[in-house]
DNA sequence: GGTCTTGTTGTAAGCGCTTACATGTGTAAG
DNA sequence: CTTACACATGTAAGCGCTTACAACAAGACC
């Protein structure tokens, strides 16, 4: 008896789900578990005769080598984590799509974690952390503390679309520049009394905005929102007590949801170029979202794979779409 | 010396990262690894100083039970997965989060999948199933016969708006009867001819909207076409040379792609309601996406945590939404 | 015929955790 | 002052896999 525990006994009881095992298949084909090992693995010389049995009897068996097992011998899990506050509203589920494409070409699985807003978020995510062989954060989803502790447990981080934690690297969209031409452009309009709709303490992007919009329009009125259609929508009044020749608003979401409000009463632009932007003729700033998603993913790869030196701090460029929301030109080229 | 292999030499080598251990824990609380887990369990009773002692251990060494350790013991993932053929659109965007959010509830962590077309996605899936308790598969991401196999190995499975495999769980939303109110709307416009965009071989969803609607169109023209925006824009040339009085696209996405080639001259409806659709003025029927992953969510879980019984086949209902993109009404109501 | 390779396979020690069972202590009962 | 019984804790056997090391067989070579 080779097993050293009960698994020689195959006997399929009247149990929930009794699992096939390396020593099964090992059984079955008369070799050891090493054996079996060996010719999964493909990393050691098997001969061709013993190699087509256990293939065989893989396959009768229908054996599937359990993740378990494995992980805990190879001490890694094959598997990265990606956290984000929600995924409704385009962005995210773009940057997910981005992430989970190279990760799993690269052999990864993806666990995604969505914050929520829960208080709970801190404890899920140092759950979270504890399976998976490195972390993506995206923006706000949780306080620099907890990204602290994560990268201290060795577990590599890589940020997107938020400023350096520790020596964390960090992948963001251009913003300050492409605000200010932004802000150009509407003051190409005419227009001169500018709101900027958004709350800059809640994102660095949207502080980042609002700091290249102000550059070029020092008098800009900053109001406070939330991030999506609803907010938006709701701050219309806000925004109209502000008697505004344009607004600049944090993201497109927000845009659309006010623009529903104020009946395109108001010139008015978004942030991201989502989808629906392109069919409200929203002007915006189109950022490669997917592509933050990708290199997140790559950069991280390189850290669990043994990547060391300075912490990367990428930035992808953005652009500046201009459409019918911020009104009729006067002069300005498309 | 407890530890029955090199555990207790902390030794802090110069290795990558070496993870504390249950058995670094035990030994600064000068207890046995067993006391260690059952403070953490709490499962079982332990001397409130013992139980202070661990809990000072664990806070001070930063200690985080290893997911593959304890998974193996436990001999389950606390983990569930969900198959999609493509984040993009907000359709699966909806689903997957709604997913998320329930799964996240009961305790389980999501592994997400996005088939993308890949030649390899069988084998993704089948790696898959490996690492989760329960798999969820949208649509038809995989053909039958995986879906059988994984659903053989004894992995809980439920599928998303997909017709009925072995005797596997289902979730889908109505669309015969709404499609049937669909095509009855576009009738009460005057509209006669009337195109069907779309592929109904490679959507049970689609296939039941068509047929929905020839019940009441019987001359229903169908026009092949694919899934994403692009494809209904290219699709245009296609429906032209139909002359048809209205188009009835698959989703959203192909309405608004066609609508964009036309530039609005013929009559369009979509369906799911996704944001664009909205600002786009589509007519649509609106379906509970998030609500959609929520089920499912739960489905799973409940059979995974051992309910027997025959499948579920859930329906959930939909809801047509009327907008201008469908013409003016000559006498219907909103 | 004996020694050395080389190639193939088995043995067994972990990986980090849970938990049935055994052991030891203090206290109530006889 | 025993005997019994709770209660708290330790001991050790797994969970399913990988891999260093040992063992062995078959040619190659002198």
């Amino acid at each position: 008896m080779e097993s050293p525990s009960s698994h020689g006994e195959a006997g399929s009881a009247g149990g929930r789900r009794a699992n096939v095992t390396i020593y099964e298949v090992a059984e079955r084909a008369s070799v050891s578990i090493a054996t079996v090992s060996r010719v999964l693995r493909g990393n050691v010389p098997v001969s061709p005769g013993t190699a087509a049995r256990v293939r065989a009897a893989v396959a009768e068996l229908r054996y599937r080598p359990s993740h378990l097992g494995r992980g805990l011998a190879e001490r890694q899990h094959a598997a990265n984590g990606i956290v984000f506050p929600d995924l409704s509203g385009p962005y995210y589920a773009e940057v997910v799509l981005g992430y989970e494409s190279v990760a799993a070409e690269l052999g990864r699985s993806v666990l995604i974690l969505s914050s929520h807003g829960r208080p709970t978020a801190r404890d899920m995510v140092m759950e979270l952390a504890a399976r998976v062989d490195g972390l993506v954060f995206c923006t706000r989803t949780v306080d620099d503390e907890t990204v602290r502790e994560v990268a201290a447990t060795g577990t590599p981080v890589v940020l997107i679309a938020r400023p350096p934690v520790a020596d964390v690297d960090t992948i963001t969209t251009e913003n300050r520049d492409s605000a200010a031409l932004l802000a150009e452009h509407l003051l190409g309009h005419g227009y001169r009394r500018v709101v900027f709709l958004g709350d800059a303490d809640r994102s660095s992007d949207f502080a980042e905005r609002f700091e290249g919009v102000r550059q070029i329009i020092p008098a800009i009125v900053p109001v406070a929102c939330g991030f999506d259609e609803n907010s938006g929508f709701r701050a219309a009044e806000a925004v109209r007590r502000q008697r505004p020749d344009a607004v600049i608003c944090c993201n497109d979401e927000v845009a659309l949801g006010l623009t529903s409000a104020t009946a395109g009463s108001v010139p008015v632009t978004g942030w991201d170029d989502v989808m629906a932007a392109r069919y409200a003729g929203l002007t915006t700033v189109r950022q490669p979202m997917r592509e933050l998603g990708a290199r997140a993913a790559r950069l991280l790869d390189e850290r669990i794979t043994g990547a060391r030196g300075e912490p990367h701090h990428d930035v992808l460029p953005t652009r500046l779409i201009v459409r019918s929301s911020c009104g009729p030109h006067p002069k300005e080229e498309t």
